[in-house]
DNA sequence: CTGAAAGCGCTAACAC
DNA sequence: GTGTTAGCGCTTTCAG
């Protein structure tokens, strides 16, 4: 059998409370009982109950986190920050996967009401908001990863999609690169609003407003990204001098279609891109980094300070973007051969 | 406050032990019971605490993951097949990576002593042959994915490593290349000694035994592959007519530095790799695909059974493994224009 | 500093 | 079918 706390208080001749307050770590313990309590543990290989601790203290020391179903590797890199952080303060990531709009619901109240996790982390879910407000209303912490909660404000780790889309806008316009073209996310999607409205905003500073054509719309898919591409070529207009993905794999999409119809990019015309997914590296696509790893340790580095309560509910942190320039848009003026 | 299972009972007006069964769906609760018992618990919006019920019934509901520190894209479709599973029988999963050797073994003894999982799934790590062996005949099932546990059968899922890398070579040999080269894994990994030998075995049996020097060493990273390449094409030695590089990652370096030398792929050199992850498709590599989704399935598939007891403890599954023909290595032999 | 005692919220015999 | 009764293995006042 397994060694329990009772054992361990046998063999050292000491009580529950104090072995209890060995394992926690507690001072009030006199360093010679310390000692003993230590010896009898490991002469016992004892290892504390989760289970027991758990419902005794009120306490997991788990953190649920939830995604979203399309298990894009993306989310890899997020998931290993997490672990990061919560691994180096002892803490344990419950992760669930959402399998459809139901289950986020039936996912989300699991992990709170179950008291399964200390806190919650939240990936890019589409909560109907009323859900998310009543969540982060919770006792439980909720963080919200790339989607802040319209109305009520929780914490929220996000994107600098603002900053994203201007320095890739800003880097087509510096090259000479006009009439470009913007393949847009979903349309209730908070990034894809962001980096569309910084793209025309950085345009019209510069004194060119987009013009409504050259809006095409996505959904953030490689197909939607095809598509979108397609429906110019078939069109018969002429190619615009550049073309800005709000995320890579539209862009990847569009690349695809633009090969397939002998087109050549950056040659007959420029790509940029949104996130720097591996694909984008290989395929030497330019494009804004997302630092995927840091957005999933300032989740967890907000959850954690949350049950601590040494952060307000309605933290926020923005991870930085920065531009990636590669072979798709390359640092040199348009039309000069490298 | 948030509901008991008091509570329940006292407004169902039963008692504790017809609640629990209600809640763990027993069949010995009259309909019209079960039904007040039913209300009661929507009327208290009534959740069970996951901690009490795992405590009670020493079970948690919950399966443990533990994945190598390398966070490759590659894992997340196979937590993804795992989350599917797992969730349609209502497990939950914890996730851990390892930051190091000494972390797996950390992270290995405490979701089994602690009792947090009612099983192990092992992703690929390098645990020592001994712990792994110790750790095979703890009562906490294990199942390890993508490596065996050596003298102790345990457990496994595999994937089919000399069907793919047989149809790989045939697949060259029918297209008529001589003079393939191979880029082999780490020679600890059972996939990059299996991929080999199967690589050899088919090349023996065509006649053509591997001559040694077309054995280049790699370690599955992108780098080791570009370094195997450059070492070749320094040498001075004309390239072989084929390349098969074990993993997908080689591959792409091995290309990458093929085209920074001006060697076109398949013109100079027809290239094959293994895995078919993400950037192979867009990079339009010959690969053999292994379904990491499916791996992630039949691993927890099989953890479940172990639960049950439905499954002996020496269980093995090995997923399969099929070519897909892309552009390095086409479908038309070798020399013939497309 | 240490111990006694009272739970935490559920499950599982065992009776009836 | 349903209730009674013990725990499961720890934490946490509260005394001393």
């Amino acid at each position: 059998m397994t060694a329990t706390l009772r054992d361990v208080c046998r063999r050292a001749r000491v009580s529950s409370a104090t072995v209890s307050r060995v394992l926690n770590g507690s001072p009030l313990v006199a360093p010679a009982t310390r000692q003993r309590v230590r010896r009898a543990m490991a002469a016992l290989d004892y290892h504390p109950s989760q289970a027991a601790r758990s419902l005794a203290s009120a306490r997991s020391r788990t953190l649920a986190v939830l995604f979203p179903g399309i298990a894009s590797g993306f989310y890899s890199e997020v998931l290993c920050g997490m672990d990061e952080v919560a691994s180096e303060h002892d803490y344990h990531l419950l992760i669930a996967f959402s399998h459809g709009p139901d289950d986020q619901e039936r996912l989300f109240i699991r992990c709170l009401r179950e008291r399964r996790a200390d806190a919650l982390v939240v990936l890019n879910l589409n909560l109907p908001d009323a859900l998310a407000r009543t969540a982060a209303k919770q006792a439980t912490p909720i963080v919200f990863v790339d989607r802040p909660v319209q109305g009520a404000k929780g914490c929220w780790v996000g994107i600098d999609n603002t900053t994203g889309a201007r320095l890739a806008t800003e880097h087509l316009l510096e090259r000479g690169y006009r009439r470009i073209a913007v393949i847009t996310g979903p349309r209730d999607s908070y990034d894809a609003q962001q980096r569309l409205a910084a793209f025309r905003a950085t345009l019209s500073r510069s004194g060119q407003p987009l013009e409504p054509w050259l809006v095409w719309q996505g959904a953030f898919t490689e197909e939607s990204g095809a598509a979108a591409m397609e429906r110019w070529l078939r069109s018969g207009r002429p190619l615009p001098e550049a073309i800005f993905a709000t995320n890579d794999a539209m862009a990847i999409g569009a690349w695809r279609v633009l090969k397939e119809h002998g087109r050549r990019v950056p040659q007959d015309v420029a790509l940029v891109g949104f996130d720097d997914c591996e694909s984008a590296r290989h395929l030497e696509l330019t494009t804004v980094r997302v630092p995927m790893r840091q957005m999933g340790r300032a989740a967890v580095e907000l959850a954690l300070a949350r049950i601590q309560q040494q952060e307000p509910a309605t933290a926020q942190r923005l991870v930085p973007t920065t531009l990636v320039v590669r072979r798709s848009a390359p640092g040199i003026a348009k039309g000069v051969t490298p």
